[in-house]
RNA sequence: GGCCUGUUGGUCAAGUGGUCAAGACGCAGCCCUCUCACGGCUGAAUCAGGGGUUCGACUCCCCUACAGGUCACCA
């Protein structure tokens, strides 16, 4: 059995799509579950489409989420150089030894002279064969004229047949198949050419990616055989559709890696998310590292139908990365959203234990918090909970009993606290809830906080406590008389 | 339009001839409870339609519908 080889092989033509990162991802989970190698390639063959600093953004995104290649243009590898426009001459060596077989032919004819009716969209025309019939001396006259040409790929007659291990078995009439360019006029390889070629000379022995490759496979195929090759084992993948139903795309506003976790999302979560979209593992597990999916990741998992990509279910999952985050490590990323919030001395790393299980992105933190350094103004309805059985009139009636009682209240603790304040509230003949409530409201002036009345107690100490319930008394009494 | 592929609740999905058709997100309700959240429990909600094959179809075959992909000197 040879080592597994597979290979994420992007174009450097801006961000990082959702679909190619999903792709890089189960390219190498599927490596790594092999105990083979994971390649990365860059196809630069477009020069008009190359981004000035794509190939950063791969590199990024890459390291970011933890998918780490073996061999590629900057770690090196024994298939070096990792990239297409450094390898250009083994394309026009293997494009000639084509022609030398009598599977792909020179043309001559430019851009524009494909055939009669190429516009016409409903049924594009294939390319109608004219430079097949140029005899020798006539190719061998326009190369001495410097005519520009591509070399096109000669489909034989018959029809195609090939497996994928997702789809199946996928039969095609050559007929129905184009003699694609395989060399552009200005000597750089298609990338189904490039593709084919570096697959074979970097060993690679399964061919994963998006599923609207799926048509061009046999084309491949055909290729393969002309050569003599080995055909590596195909796994395709089904697409990624945007809410609407449509495929993503950056034109249509769909988010690239980066956006998401310009909006708040974790490399972590992001990548969990999109390993869940077209793969299940066989058990019930939603949430795991790369390194756990790599020990389960199996191809019989993979579905052929599209999916969705579900914001809902990406933050809910971001708020489970959080939940179970190390405490130091989100400490660390809350900090600076907590200061912003809370400019005073409160503990902040009692604000971001209270604040860890409550978020599904940091951002939120500051709204949460806001009532920390002052109370804001509230209205007195806040104080009416038909389940708390509270109103205005009960909540006086606490929170003076708060006040007149501060001096039992010597340990400004939680438990200490929560034990004198309910010992409290059966003294008055109160529910736990009436006099918690009312004191948690009048400490916020929020209807929700990240804690409850006594760990707000704890939070803002003695003096700051008293202060705000004496000032909800005053303005208790101010609307109620 | 030709060719290729797909279609299980709103979404992600398990399921490979015999299941009361898993689970998760979301939604609703309940419990827990000093609010919210967490956690626990319950519920509503699905096999695109029609024909076959079979003792028996979500599972196999055919047709229809719908959706997507592809038909570039783009990848």
């Amino acid at each position: 059995m040879p080592q597994v080889r597979t290979r994420f092989a992007p174009s450097p033509t801006g961000s990082m799509h959702i679909g190619n990162l999903r792709t890089a991802l189960y390219e190498y989970l599927y490596a790594k579950s092999k105990g083979g190698a994971f390649v990365l390639r860059i196809e630069d063959t477009d020069r008009a489409r190359y981004t000035e600093g794509a190939v950063d953004i791969i590199y990024d995104t890459l390291r970011l989420t933890g998918i780490k290649h073996d061999e590629g243009p900057d770690v090196g590898g024994p298939y070096a150089p990792y990239v297409q426009s450094e390898r250009k001459n083994e394309y026009l060596f293997c494009a000639e030894r084509l022609i030398e077989r009598g599977a792909a032919y020179r043309c001559f004819c430019g851009k524009e002279e494909k055939g009669e009716d190429a516009k016409n969209a409903e049924q594009p025309a294939k390319y109608d064969r004219r430079c097949l019939r140029l005899s020798k001396e006539e190719i061998a006259a326009n190369l001495e004229r410097g005519l520009p040409y591509v070399i096109r790929q000669l489909i034989p007659e018959g029809r195609t047949a090939f497996r994928d291990e997702v789809f199946g078995e996928i039969t095609v009439e050559n007929a129905e198949i184009e003699d694609q360019v395989l060399i552009k006029s200005d000597g750089l390889p298609t990338y189904n050419f490039a593709n084919v070629i570096d697959d074979h000379l970097m060993d690679i022995t399964h061919v994963m990616r998006g599923c609207e490759y799926l048509s061009s496979t046999p084309k491949y195929n055909l290729l393969y055989e002309a050569f003599g090759w080995d055909i590596p084992a195909y796994i395709h993948l089904p697409l990624i559709l945007n809410e609407n139903g449509e495929k993503l795309s950056k034109r249509c506003g769909d988010a690239s890696f980066n956006d998401l976790i310009e909006r708040g999302f974790l490399p972590e979560a992001a990548l969990n998310y999109v390993a869940l979209l077209g793969w299940a593992p066989p058990d019930n597990r939603e949430i795991f590292t790369l390194e756990e999916m790599a020990e389960v990741f199996d191809v019989n998992g993979i579905s052929k139908s599209p999916s969705k990509f579900d914001y809902k279910k990406l933050t809910w999952l971001n708020g489970e990365y959080f939940k179970n985050m190390d405490f130091e490590k989100f400490f660390g990323m809350a900090f600076p959203y907590i200061e912003r919030a809370v400019k005073g001395g409160a503990d902040k790393r009692k604000l971001a234990e209270m604040v860890k299980t409550r978020v599904s992105f940091l951002r939120e933190i500051e709204e949460m918090l806001d009532f920390v350094d002052a109370a804001p103004p509230y209205d007195t309805a806040l104080y009416t909970h038909k389940k708390m059985k509270t109103n205005p009139e009960t909540a006086l009636s606490a929170l003076e009993a708060v006040r007149d009682n501060a001096g039992r209240l010597a340990v400004f603790e939680n438990a200490a606290l929560y034990e004198a304040l309910t010992a409290l509230a059966a003294e008055k003949g109160m529910k736990n809830s009436q006099l918690l409530w009312s004191v948690r409201t009048a400490l916020s002036g929020k209807p929700t906080t990240p804690c409850g009345a006594t760990e707000l107690m704890e939070l803002l100490g003695r003096g700051e406590t008293f202060g705000r319930i004496e000032a909800a008394i005053t303005k208790l009494k101010g609307e109620l008389c």
